[in-house]
DNA sequence: GGATGATAGTTTAATATTAAACCATTTACG
DNA sequence: CGTAAATGGTTTAATATTAAACTATCATCC
């Protein structure tokens, strides 16, 4: 690192980029996830029943991928969804490390119940931005994302 | 909602933006932060040394506003922190409901070591995009993210 | 000056979250 | 086969995180 200054213009640029990008994260998260509570769903419940939703019944180790979380938080996660009857796990026969979760008929009602107002949730506070700079956002996004 | 429909393509637009710029920030912090962890610290306790750093003594309420966090959270990280002694409270006499709380010179010498790094692996990653794209990005985010 | 209300911080109860150690099952391979 | 390595999930211990109830202090204003 003998041709980095601390301080430079560089750092200038990507910090302030990174940190605009952190707290407009934090806020439209905050802002869209706010009517959960409503339901006693975390952001983490809510991921993991909108994953079963879309996606059908997964194993946890499938949540966790899609939900970039430990295999212990999925466990903890799974299991508070579960006491509420929300999923059920079931073990597969063909290997019996696995679980099957599935969204039961009271999950799914819920989360096809929330669903639209998540939605719109999401569509109206991305309206502050045009579609082009929403494409542009979500270009920008994915390069720097992608590159772990 | 009228004239809103369910997966048009102001939904997709949007929706889309959203997932990549959730899915960015989640890569982007764990990558920059995970040389916190050779330290014992949280991201948490990272950022309210870091603010402590910039800004100087700060009462609790301040380093909640500029983390996004809440009163007891706050509460408990810098209690962690105080048990390290990387920082400490002191009741203000002008208006005893108030903490100051500070860097000792142990926790000034920890985040002034650690600060480097952090900033490092910050521009580092953040130079996937060009200079141009990262002020692209910060307006957008900005934009975004100011429209509480 | 004493009730009223606002404000800073703490506590409590619950869930989230991680890393690390662990158990169970399956797979690889000698 | 039978042992070793890999894999899915759980547990444990610690910290984070929130909402809500609470304490202490300060400000307001009759």
């Amino acid at each position: 690192m003998s041709t980095h200054h601390p301080g430079s213009q560089k750092d200038q640029h990507a910090l302030n980029a990174y940190i605009s990008l952190l707290r407009c994260t934090e806020t439209v998260t905050s802002d869209t996830c706010r009517h959960l509570a409503a339901e006693k769903l975390t952001v983490g419940q809510f991921g993991t029943l909108e994953a079963l939703y879309h996606l059908g019944p997964l194993c946890q180790r499938d949540i966790g991928k899609k939900l970039l979380k430990t295999g212990g938080n999925v466990t903890t996660v799974v299991g508070n969804l579960e006491k509420r009857a929300l999923v059920e796990r079931r073990r597969m026969p063909e290997d019996r490390r696995y679980y099957s979760v599935a969204l039961t008929e009271t999950g799914q009602e819920l989360i096809a119940r929330i669903m639209p107002r998540h939605i719109e949730n999401i569509t109206t506070r991305l309206a502050v931005l045009s579609l082009q700079e929403q494409d542009e956002l979500r270009r920008l996004c994915r390069k720097l994302g992608l590159a772990s």
